[in-house]
RNA sequence: GCGGGCGUGGCGGAAUUGGUAGACGCGCGGCGUUCAGGUCGCCGUGGGCGUAAGCCUGUGGGGGUUCGAGUCCCUCCGCCCGCACCA
């Protein structure tokens, strides 16, 4: 195609196109959506609750939040042009140690720059044109938000599902704050790498071990959710099925639990292991001899950080306690050591030895000069002297077991359970690893805890209509040992709810997370100030239909918001299981090959593309980058191709015709019909592309049909039918790209048709027009291709086959040798078998 | 150590069910438009041999199933992610 002739607005200028866009969907309200009860609502519609993950307003958007609400906005608009109502919204978790810690920096309060953020957040987001209902939005921070963040803390207590217990800790020195498990990442602070020590605090907990199981079972509500994430959440509960078994010590008289997925191999038990924390520890040594030694132990055990301990490759050490426990079993008596590969997380904090069947007990055994007593018997090989011998299928049968010898493990498993239940020394058990949810932190930035203690009372929540607890203006931010909340007077110092009397509130604020495990409710009725939502509406919309965002959150977002709904759910407050039916886990762009971050100084900001480029060119770029659930490098040339493939859709020149109608079968012929159909196989591969959230492929298949275009476009600008297939493919372009670039695709649209394509339907390929008459068949001789041939799609197989033959380059292959075989595959190929 | 994923041109990546490997884009090369161009348009582009027609070869290595394998099976190698003294 030549030049386009001097006058015409050849150039794409993204930025008034964009900027006009922008104006009309924010003064029409296009994209605000109504809710049950709202003007304009019409049951009849369906649904659809399309989320990205709130963002952490922190400074400026990244490339990962231009990634996330591209293909989030995306969807919403697929969806809303297949005749959905969808819910789009957007808010900000505002809540969090970076603005605290900028704030014991600089002295700006955190409520500050937190909405400077939030600011330059939704500046960004708009600048992007995603079709949010802006109505919707809130900051976890506000009062009108966290007064029910409050209101759900209070819930969960009277139920006793929040609740306050002295309990050994992570800490972290450098924020100066518990953390939860969650947020401990090989023995260090998730927040600031910094090595974490575990101290004794009293501290709240939410019971996210009661939903243990039923957050195992729901798996099976979710529709779609990455096998990994589920892979990681199930790990991380760690359910474990066996038997808690009794140890009994003659002197001084305690009890020993312990539990063991293994009670099948009691009777190899040579030695018992208490953790360095167990509390009968003391009772057990108090005035022996061993007493000097173990405490010694123990201090050198607690010193250690909770990486130092966590390391599997160092030699096992402990102490002999002087005591000795009788094994229920067998009523040996076996001797009592401390160790810290014995954890007090787990279980009892208590173990027993079984070194022929335990790589860590006989790792201990060996360095104790412990006996090795195998009881389960290998199947194919030799027990082993010098390992331990841990299989236990349905081959291997116990040995000096006294009764169950013989049986199979599982048999004994079984049968030693029972034993213990009927003996009354032990019973079957389940264990987790997960542990309940510490949400209480030492830290100003966050919701207050709503508890006032009271002298008479003791521990009162704060009534629903005192909500919310307001967080009080503070001096200093930096945690000094006690919560910066403790130094503001008058907060602290209030009266008991119940009783009127002198009391003081509760200095810690919740876990952020707390604060995000309910937005998605708040969104379906934001402006709700009797309730954090009407259930009917939240009904309505939940659960979230498409769920999108970051893997980093397989475990803590997404696992404490799947406990506060079921929690919910138990109160009646909503009418679902599960928040998230379908989870998308984006991939991280990097740069470079490594991850962005700004103090590499390997950053790219969305906002100095979108300058550059326009929006829409920065979001088809991060779609059409690659498969988005994958990790993809970003490429400045790259970004180039997108911003001219738009800039050739911006040049497509209308012609004559209804573009609004496809060409038919019977009026098309040559170019014309090629072109309609290449159209209607765009319809077909971009609808399904965007199904399978393959944007990518969504984009490329709109990128071939332009080129297609620009390809035939003077061949048909001379009679009607074909200005007819021009116009038809032109406006078609528009409508599928409004997905990816929704400003450019309006105003094309527009142009071609006069119309808006927000409102237009999505458009359905014509099965008339995706089938060809004519097909190639690829002819293969003994499976190498050697020419192919074009018949008619409706072909007979003989003819096709005869057809085949035909070809020279096929003869001369087939040429003096027997046909053995002829496989034909009815539209694709045809292959010669020959000897 | 356990669990999961992935290996395709110079690069990012395509390839519903086994059926023309390399779509689309970047990069590179050629031609045209242009005073010029970091513009726009068209064409070419896995490797090797060949003037060409064409032939050989090719999806991490090796083996297998099949008329036919990037795709299925076995095995080895490499990379990435998650968990990790959980009894």
């Amino acid at each position: 195609m030549a030049k386009p002739p001097e006058g015409t607005p050849d150039r794409y200028d993204a930025r008034a196109i964009e900027r006009r866009w922008q104006e009309l969907w924010d003064r029409e309200g296009t994209w605000q959506v109504p809710g049950p009860g709202d003007p304009g609502f019409d049951p009849d519609v369906p649904e659809s609750y399309v989320l990205e993950m709130l963002p952490y307003p922190s400074g400026e958007p990244h490339i990962g939040h231009l990634k996330n609400y591209s293909m989030g906005d995306a969807l919403a608009h697929y969806r809303r042009r297949r005749g959905m109502r969808v819910l789009h919204p957007m808010g900000f978790d505002a809540f969090g140690l970076p603005a605290e810690n900028h704030a014991i920096k600089t002295g700006e309060h955190p409520a500050v720059s937190t909405n400077k953020s939030i600011e330059e957040f939704r500046r960004q987001f708009l600048s992007w044109g995603i079709s949010i209902d802006w109505r919707r939005q809130f900051g976890t921070h506000e009062p009108r938000y966290y007064r029910w963040t409050q209101w759900i803390f209070v819930k969960l207590f009277e139920r006793g599902l929040a609740y306050r217990k002295r309990a050994p800790v992570k800490w972290c020195p450098k924020d100066q704050t518990v953390l939860a498990n969650e947020q401990v990442i090989d023995g260090a602070c998730e927040r600031c790498g910094t090595p974490v020590v575990v101290k004794m605090l009293e501290q709240w907990f939410f019971k996210i071990t009661d939903y243990a199981d039923r957050l195992l079972e729901d798996f099976k509500l979710l529709e779609s959710w990455p096998q990994r994430v589920i892979t990681m959440q199930r790990n991380w509960i760690g359910r474990s099925e066996g038997a808690e078994v009794v140890f009994q010590c003659p002197e001084p008289p305690v009890e020993f639990p312990v539990f063991t997925t293994r009670p099948d191999t009691l009777f190899g038990a040579t030695f018992f292991v208490l953790a360095p924390e167990h509390p009968d520890l003391e009772r057990l040594v108090e005035g022996t001899p061993m007493e000097e030694r173990v405490r010694e132990y123990v201090q050198q055990a607690l010193k250690e950080s909770v990486e130092e301990r966590a390391d599997t490759q160092r030699e096992k050490t402990g102490v002999f306690t002087g005591r000795d426990v009788i094994n229920p079993v067998n009523d040996e008596r076996i001797p009592v050591y401390v160790s810290d590969y014995v954890l007090m997380d787990y279980g009892t904090g208590a173990i027993m030895g079984v070194p022929a069947h335990d790589e860590r007990d006989f790792e201990f055994a060996k360095k104790f000069r412990l006996p090795v007593r195998p009881v389960v018997e290998p199947a194919d090989r030799d027990a082993s002297a010098d390992q331990a011998f841990v299989g236990h299928s349905e081959h291997e049968r116990l040995i000096n077991s006294a009764q169950f010898t013989g049986m199979t493990v599982a048999e004994a498993t079984e049968a030693i359970i029972r034993w213990l239940e009927g003996e009354g020394k032990g019973h079957r058990a389940v264990s987790y690893r997960l542990r309940d949810w510490l949400v209480s932190r030492q830290r100003y930035w966050g919701a207050p805890i709503p508890i006032v203690y009271c002298e008479k009372c003791g521990m009162v929540a704060v009534p629903e209509h005192e909500l919310p607890v307001l967080l009080p203006e503070v001096e200093d931010y930096a945690p000094k040992g006690k919560p910066p909340l403790a130094a503001a007077q008058d907060f602290v110092h209030t009266s008991c709810p119940s009783c009127g009397g002198p009391a003081h509130r509760e200095t810690d604020t919740m876990d952020t997370f707390v604060d995000s495990s309910w937005y998605f409710l708040r969104y379906c009725d934001p402006g709700n100030d009797q309730a954090p939502w009407d259930t009917q509406i939240v009904d309505y919309w939940m659960p979230v239909d498409q769920y999108i965002g970051g893997v980093e959150h397989a475990i803590l977002h997404l696992m404490y918001a799947r406990f506060v709904t079921k929690a919910l759910a138990d109160m009646d407050l909503v009418g679902f299981l599960e928040p998230f039916a379908n989870l998308f886990t984006q991939g991280m762009i990097t740069y470079g090959g490594s991850k962005m971050s700004k103090s590499k100084g390997n950053t790219i900001s969305p906002s100095t593309i979108v300058e550059r480029y326009g929006a829409d060119t920065a979001r088809c770029y991060v779609l059409f980058l690659g498969p988005p659930e994958h990790d993809a490098d970003w490429s400045d040339d790259g970004v180039g191709g997108v911003h001219r493939f738009l800039g050739r859709v911006w040049r497509l020149k209308s012609a004559g015709g209804d573009p609004l109608v496809s060409p038919g079968l019977d009026d098309l012929s040559g170019a014309a019909l090629e072109l309609t159909r290449k159209v209607h196989w765009a319809i077909q591969k971009v609808t399904a592309d965007i199904e399978r959230f393959q944007f990518n492929t969504s984009i490329a298949a709109l990128m071939e049909l332009v080129n297609e275009i620009y390809r035939v476009e003077s061949d048909l600008r001379d009679d009607e039918a074909g200005e007819h297939a021009l116009s038809f493919a032109n406006a078609t372009v528009a409508s599928l790209l409004f997905p990816f670039a929704p400003h450019l695709a309006a105003e094309v649209y527009e142009r071609m048709t006069g119309a808006r394509v927000s409102e237009a339907d999505w458009p359905d390929a014509d099965p008339a027009l995706l089938k060809s008459d004519t097909v190639t068949v690829v002819v293969q001789v003994n499976g190498k291709v050697r020419d192919s041939v074009e018949v008619d799609a409706d072909v007979d197989e003989e003819e096709l086959k005869r057809a085949a033959r035909e070809r020279p380059n096929v003869q001369r292959h087939l040429d003096g040798q027997e046909v053995a075989r002829e496989i034909v595959v009815p539209g694709k190929l045809v292959n010669f078998v020959v000897r």
